[in-house]
DNA sequence: CCAGGTCAAGGGAGT
DNA sequence: ACTCCCTTGACCTGG
């Protein structure tokens, strides 16, 4: 049973276009209307929450992770202090027992402006802000501070000197509440200016060995800083508490994901790509807009296999299609265990 | 009603 | 200097 639980992120599509999806608001809406609009969209974002709670139950998925929309604009105002909190908290605590209930796990991915380890004091104070903000949403969920409600950042800066940074990172994870410290987990990134699974091992240090990594495949696909995927994974499984499962990410190359489909489509069609693609100008022209995608960009669909190694770990996927791309994949099946390589 | 323009946050990479 | 990528496309407006 290696994979626990297979997850999926922010939203859900099926349900969106039935018109069922969260609310946010732009900050010049923010600004004019203040605490009315923000209770407003929370209470409509809870409900759609709960819908999509109940779509994953009814589908067997057991792992979300909650956009940060879900509080728009969290970090800028004290929730408890807003006209309908105790609305708010209702339907909080709401949400949160029916998710325990049913036992699936809840996650927040704060967006990667935060930034603990910025030169700009600003910019760290509204961090803090902003993750207290999210930590303390779990708190009206009524969770205990655990990492089975993991709040998962990037460091989010390296200015040409890691070290440098990582120390300055450590030092304010310090002016963070226990009880988020007891949430925040750090996720590798896929650049080589910044932090690989090695690199954040080493904050982990810092911290204590009380700061989680999350593993995230193809972060570390890019940016393998000479170790392999399995390494990886034993490395980052070990600096989680023994009683939590680890929490993985898993996404996949949207530039390959559209070369395969235009090849798919020129074998199909016995077209040769070297020779005959231009002769079907539309064709061509899209298979000449592969190079234009971003390395780092995500595909729509996934196709695994995805590898534990022979861990138990939970796994978000991160895919455009969403919830669909989890039910294909499940389809698929193609799920790894190996404990060997 | 919908397509297109615009937006709120920090930082890095690619052009 | 500008655009894209990351969290996450949604809001808002003009035709």
């Amino acid at each position: 049973m290696p994979i626990r639980h297979l997850g999926y992120v922010a939203k859900n599509l099926e349900l969106e276009n039935s018109g069922i999806k969260m609310q946010t608001v732009r900050r010049a809406t923010f600004d004019l209307y203040g605490e009315d609009i923000i209770t407003e969209k929370i209470l409509h974002n809870l409900n759609v929450l709960y819908q999509i709670l109940e779509w994953n139950i009814k589908n067997d998925i057991y792992a979300f992770r909650l956009g940060s929309e879900l509080f728009p604009w969290l970090g800028n105002y004290n929730v408890k202090s807003f006209k309908r909190f105790d609305e708010i908290e209702y339907e909080c605590s709401f949400i949160g027992e029916y998710a325990r209930e049913n036992n699936i796990r809840l996650s927040f991915h704060p967006g990667p402006f935060n930034v603990l380890c910025s030169p700009d004091n600003t910019v760290v104070e509204k961090t803090i802000r902003e993750l207290e903000a999210h930590s303390e949403i779990f708190d009206l969920m009524g969770y205990e501070p655990s990492f089975n409600t993991k709040i998962n950042i990037h460091v989010g800066g390296a200015y040409g000197d890691k070290v440098g940074a990582l120390e300055k990172w450590v030092s304010n994870y310090y002016k963070l509440s226990e009880s988020l410290r007891q949430r925040l987990v750090i996720e590798n990134d896929d650049t080589t200016s910044m932090y690989s699974v090695q690199d954040l091992y080493g904050l982990h240090e810092l911290c204590n060995n009380e700061l989680p990594i999350t593993f995230d495949y193809y972060h570390h696909s890019l940016h393998q800083d000479g170790i392999s995927e399995k390494e990886a994974l034993d490395i980052v499984t070990s600096t989680w508490p023994k009683d939590i499962v680890p929490v993985t990410h898993y996404s996949e190359s949207r530039r390959e994901e559209h070369l395969k489909i235009i090849t798919d489509i020129c074998r199909k069609n016995g077209i040769d790509i070297e020779t005959e693609l231009p002769e079907w100008p539309t064709l061509y022209n899209t298979y000449l807009g592969w190079e234009m995608i971003k390395e780092n960009a995500h595909s729509d669909n996934v196709n695994g296999p995805i590898n534990t190694y022979g861990h138990t770990i939970d796994v978000m996927l991160e895919a455009k299609a969403k919830e669909q791309a989890l039910l294909k994949l499940r389809e698929k099946q193609l799920i790894l265990e190996n404990t060997n390589n």
